[in-house]
DNA sequence: AGCTACATGTAACGAGTTACATGATTAT
DNA sequence: ATAATCATGTAACTCGTTACATGTAGCT
C-alpha cells in the first residue's frame, strides 16, 4: 500500500516524472522505501486511473518525450485520510539470520565470510549517510519543521546501518571464538 | 525465496505440520523472518512437489488429522547450494518513515502520537526479547555452535527494538521541541 | 451459546521481481 | 564500437495479504 502513499508525498513538494520518480527513489528515498522502475510506472498508472495524480506530456529535443505527474486534491486528500489511520510496525525479514540459522550445514567461514560482507556493505552506505548529514545538516536546531522531517529520515538510515554493523561484529566475535 | 528456506531450516532440526510450524513462526522465528499461515501451507505445498520435503499423515482422535513433514536429502541439498551464495542485504521499507516525510499535511500532535504509539510497541517487544535472553541464556559462552547461532537471532531482534525505539526518542525530542 | 485452540486448505487480489522491448544522445 | 544515460512501457511470474470454507474439542 505504502508505495502508492511514497509516490504522492514525493510529488506533494514537486512534480517529476516517472523517470526522475525512480532516480530519486534510488538516492534519498532509499533510507524509508525501495522501489524498482517497473513498479514506479505500474502504479503511477494507477494512481492517475484514480485521479490521484495527472499528467502533462513535455516535448524534449534529442530525447524522449517525459510525462510529468503532479498530485491531485483528490490525491492530497487519500494521503490525509491514510496519515491519521495507526500503522502497524514491518514485518522483519532478513535472509542473512535465515542463514545464521541454518549455519551448521556449512562450513563456519560460510558463514563468517558472509557476515563480514554485509558488515562491509552497511560501513559503506553508513559513511555516505554520515556526509550527507554533515553537508546537509550542519546545524539541526534551525531547521524548519519540514526540514527536520525529512532529516529524521536520514537519521534513521544511520541508525540503522549502525545497528546492523554492531550486529555483525557481535556475530563475528561470537562465532569466531573457538 | 526464503521463506521456503526458512521452513526448510525448520524442518532441518524437527518435523512439523504446517499448524506447528505457523505457531513456530509467529514465536521464535519472529525475529528473522515473518509469514502468515496461508503462506506456510502454499510453500508447503510447493516444497513437496519440488521434493524438498515429505509429509506423512497422522491420525489423531478428536482433532483433525495432521500432515507431519519433514526435510529430505534434496532439500538438504538444496538449503546448502543456498547457504553458499551471496545475499543482498534486504530493501527497506518504513511506513512510519514515510508518514513523517509527509507529516506537514496534518496537525504535528498527529504524528507525535503516532511515533510514541510505536515507541511503546517496540518497548514491549524489547522486554518480551531480553526476558527471552534471561532465561534461555544466562551463560552465552558455555553455548554451543548450534545455539549460539539462534542465540545471535535473538540478539539481531534485540538490537533492532533497540534502534527503533532510539530513533522514536530522538524523533519525538527534535519534533516535539517548539 | 459463544470463544479459543486445533487442523487444513482454496480463491482472489495486491505487491514485488525479472525479463523483454524500443530508441535517441552523449561520453569513452 | 560500446557503454551509459535518458525515457517509457508490457508480460510473466513469485510472494504476501485478506477473505472464505469446514469441522471437532474443550472451556466459560
Amino acid at each position: 500500500m505504502s508505495l502508492a502513499h511514497t509516490i504522492l508525498a514525493t510529488l506533494g513538494d514537486e512534480s517529476y516524472s516517472g523517470y526522475d520518480l525512480w532516480k530519486k527513489f534510488s538516492q534519498t528515498s532509499k533510507y524509508y522505501w525501495q522501489a524498482s522502475q517497473q513498479q514506479i510506472y505500474r502504479e503511477l498508472g494507477k494512481l492517475e486511473k484514480e485521479g490521484a495524480i495527472s499528467s502533462e506530456i513535455i516535448p524534449q529535443e534529442g530525447r524522449p518525450d517525459k510525462k510529468l505527474y503532479r498530485i491531485t486534491e483528490k490525491g492530497i486528500e487519500i494521503l490525509k485520510n491514510w496519515l491519521v489511520e495507526p500503522a502497524e510496525p514491518m514485518a522483519i525479514r532478513e535472509e542473512l539470520l535465515v542463514k545464521v540459522i541454518a549455519a551448521k550445514l556449512v562450513p563456519k567461514s560460510v558463514i563468517l565470510q558472509e557476515i563480514e560482507r554485509h558488515r562491509q556493505i552497511h560501513a559503506q552506505q553508513l559513511s555516505v549517510y554520515k556526509e550527507i548529514e554533515q553537508e546537509k545538516f550542519p546545524d539541526v536546531s534551525q531547521l524548519s519543521y519540514e526540514k527536520k522531517c525529512f532529516y529524521l529520515t536520514l537519521r534513521c538510515g544511520i541508525r540503522y546501518e549502525s545497528y546492523r554493523i554492531a550486529w555483525c561484529e557481535e556475530a563475528i566475535a561470537l562465532l569466531g571464538e573457538d
